[in-house]
RNA sequence: GGCGGUGUAGCCGAGUGGCUCAGGCAAGGGUCUGCAAAACCCUGGACGCGGGUUCAAUUCCCGCCACCGCCUCCA
């Protein structure tokens, strides 16, 4: 059966057919880093890296480029009000912004391509797009994109050009340098004190959109398959980007994908609304598999809470699953390759635009099935069973934690003495001790389970 | 104003023209357990409102209401 996904262009779910046959090319677009991470950057990474580890899983060689946009209006205005330069700021961000995602399980794409790096690329598409009439200059000002002259503008936010012209003169301070309204920059004439790059327009920065079309080209080449972000850059964002290098003459993203945003009582978490939460601070709160597990349970193009109920139920789930790996640890289970039916479905789940709740769906039931399995003694049944939950997860990205995974060993330590000791006291049906020991376990986070082969902790 | 989306049981959240059932969290009852945890079994309760099509609609069509997103930097 074959893998469909929802493309934001066809407004429909279509076949994902790659540009060479077991290779998928895809370029997601990152952060602005001016600021800290909120929990809506954690989603957008989350949903992608989960699309690229399901491609993975499926047998395509996935190269996965992801940028960070480290020169821009905001950055250059955090540098003044900080005293800093656009460099620290720069790196400050990015580094916090890595650092969540490395919690996260978000794999590191291949490559992190960084707007100043690539200036001279952008500034070669700028004038082949001068070249070819897409493009003109406004002399003491910069270069901006004639939208007219790409016929098929408005195919991703399915707008006309009228309608797209009606609303921009109608909410949108116009720039009187632009011949319209809906043209945009390529390239921004310094002011006095910002970075500035020389150029054959005069000294200064690009603009926003042009990096993506030059990176995406450069690392990915032209007619690449997926295109990801969040759906607030769908436009005008992926738009002009798209216009951008098409109007170059390079064939661009083949699919587009959107993922939705995380709300906050009904609206949009944003920067501007100044609402967010700190992925920093979710992630402490309720761990990161939470995070991924809250994620997974809602469709990437749903808008979605992530507070501290959804965390909280999630990391309850997550325990269900950590439940699972426990009981079939302490069995002495051999673990067998999962359940080819379980696999099966889990498989038409996600290859229908990346169900992810629906692949969950399957993955909890063969937790159920496991656990009946393991109760009927039917241990080639829970083996696999357990394979396939281990398995699953695990292409998801989602850890599952055995017993005892303290990671540190002098705490295992000590917590295998305190766990013999009260086993000792159980046998000898000391039970006020047994308690008593149990309550100095609790104490320091760890909860036991009594089960027919012996003890078993974890930390709470 | 234009374009698009959403409204499902206590909460989150899938999905489907009728079939026993999404799933997770939570609640109640039971089994097991020295205690506890985990697990298993059972239980309740759903499809925003009003019409229409149909033998049958939560699912299709029409209207309405509410909420949200994009149209401006934004994951």
């Amino acid at each position: 059966m074959a893998l469909r996904l929802y493309d934001t262009i066809a407004r429909d779910k279509v076949e994902l057919v790659p540009r060479s046959a077991d290779r998928i090319a895809m370029y997601v677009c990152g952060p602005t880093v001016y600021d800290v991470p909120h929990v809506g950057h954690g989603r957008t990474a989350t949903t992608f890296d989960v699309i690229r580890r399901y491609l993975e899983w499926r047998g395509f060689a996935v190269t996965y480029v992801s940028n960070v946009t480290d020169i821009e209006d905001k950055i250059i205005a955090r540098a003044a009000a900080t005293g800093s330069t656009e460099p620290e700021v720069a790196a400050r961000f990015e580094a916090a912004y890595w650092e969540q995602l490395d919690r996260l399980g978000v794999r590191r794409p291949d490559h992190v391509p960084h707007a100043t790096e690539y200036v001279d690329s952008m500034q070669r598409l700028i004038a082949t797009l001068i070249e070819r009439g897409h493009a003109y200059v406004v002399d003491g000002q910069g270069v901006y994109y004639d939208v007219t002259s790409f016929p098929s503008y408005g195919a991703l936010p399915h707008r006309s050009l009228a309608q797209l012209l009606e609303s921009a003169g109608a909410r949108v301070d116009v720039d009187t340098a632009k011949r319209s309204p809906v043209d945009f920059a390529l390239w921004k004439a310094a002011k006095p004190g910002e970075p500035a790059w020389p150029s054959p327009w005069g000294d200064g920065r690009p603009g926003w959109h042009i990096e993506c079309s030059a990176m995406s080209l450069d690392l990915l080449g032209p007619g690449f398959d997926i295109h990801g972000g969040g759906d607030d850059l769908a436009f005008p964002h992926h738009e002009n980007e798209r216009a951008q290098a098409e109007g170059a003459g390079h064939a661009f993203a083949r699919y587009w994908l959107h993922s939705a945003m995380v709300q906050v009582r009904g609206e949009k978490m944003s920067k501007s609304l100044g609402n967010f939460t700190t992925l920093t601070g979710a992630l402490d709160a309720h761990g990161p598999r939470a995070f991924r597990m809250a994620v997974l349970q809602t469709h990437y193009r749903r808008a979605m809470e992530l507070g501290d109920a959804e965390l909280g139920a999630a990391a309850a789930a997550v325990d269900r699953l950590d439940a699972l790996v426990r009981r079939a640890q302490a069995t002495g289970l051999e673990v067998a390759p999962g359940d080819p039916g379980v696999v099966a479905r889990f498989r038409d789940a996600m290859d229908d635009d990346f169900s992810t709740p629906a692949a969950m769906a399957v993955i909890f039931d063969a937790v159920s099935a496991a656990h009946q399995a393991l109760d009927d003694r039917d241990a080639a049944r829970a083996s696999v069973m357990v394979g396939a939950v281990c398995e699953l997860t695990d292409a998801l990205g989602l850890t599952l934690a055995a017993a005892g995974t303290g990671g540190d060993a002098g705490f295992d330590a000590e917590i295998d003495d305190l766990v013999a000791r009260r086993e000792a006291a159980r046998t000898a049906r000391d039970f006020a001790t047994a308690d008593a020991l149990r309550a100095e376990l609790t104490a320091r986070g760890v909860v036991v389970e009594d089960t027919p082969t012996g003890p078993v902790w974890h930390r709470a």
